[in-house]
DNA sequence: GTCATGCTTAGCCATAATGCTAACTATACG
DNA sequence: CGTATAGTTAGCATTATGGCTAAGCATGAC
């Protein structure tokens, strides 16, 4: 639990910022180099270079090197710890929606006698 | 965009703390007050509330005071912007994915010429 | 070989985040 | 009133984050 804990950790850190979504946004409509990734953003490329080994810790994208040119692409299957953990949340709060009715109806009833 | 880009950097940043998330997964069963939630993290109030007021800032909670009590309660809906996200990035994910399959066909096409 | 390109590394700076203690306020209890 | 309880505020230390520049190192083009 600790280490799905963790990724869970890293992968909301690494969507918390803005820069780095919206690398994520553009990497989903095709693979990117480096340096086209950074030009949109108006930072340096050091600073990119940053966002990216953040975004690959966190997996949610991988790169690999042709010649001088790095690619960075994608990891779709990345968010479903994310989604995993959502339908969990839901799932407790449906529960904890439903007691609460029956405690509604209970008190209701309470009114009634 | 811009806003809706903060609320968002918010919500994950709030969701990045293991400890804030076990505090939104103990709320998610009923409401509690400051002092129960700190217990078990084997946090100082301080610091637990400091965890509060981001969770609180990131819309995720909500708390009243009565007497010298505060509750704390979930805000479910607060989580709508982050499934909105990941429908969204599902979605240029899926035309990408067309797209490559668009270009497999034809490559197959010209591989059979 | 020389030079431009594309990335990488090292290091600096400012700010924010996470934890703490100590001291304070405000309510309840007896 | 006096005391325990529940939160709050202020301030401090440490580490992480996000930006930069400057310099280095490959690789590709000429």
């Amino acid at each position: 639990m600790a280490k799905h804990d963790r990724d869970l950790s890293l992968l909301f850190h690494a969507l918390s910022d803005p820069t780095r979504r919206a690398i994520l946004t553009r990497l989903a409509e095709r693979p990117a180099r480096v340096t086209d990734l950074a030009a949109p953003t108006g930072l340096r490329l050091p600073t990119v270079m940053r966002h990216l080994s953040v975004l690959e810790e966190a997996g949610l994208i991988t790169t690999t090197k042709d010649g001088r040119i790095r690619t960075c692409a994608l990891v779709p299957e990345a968010l479903d710890p994310m989604r995993t953990w959502l339908e969990q949340q839901r799932a407790i709060w449906d529960a904890r929606l439903d007691r609460f009715d029956a405690f509604v109806m209970r008190t209701m009833k309470e009114d009634k006698k």
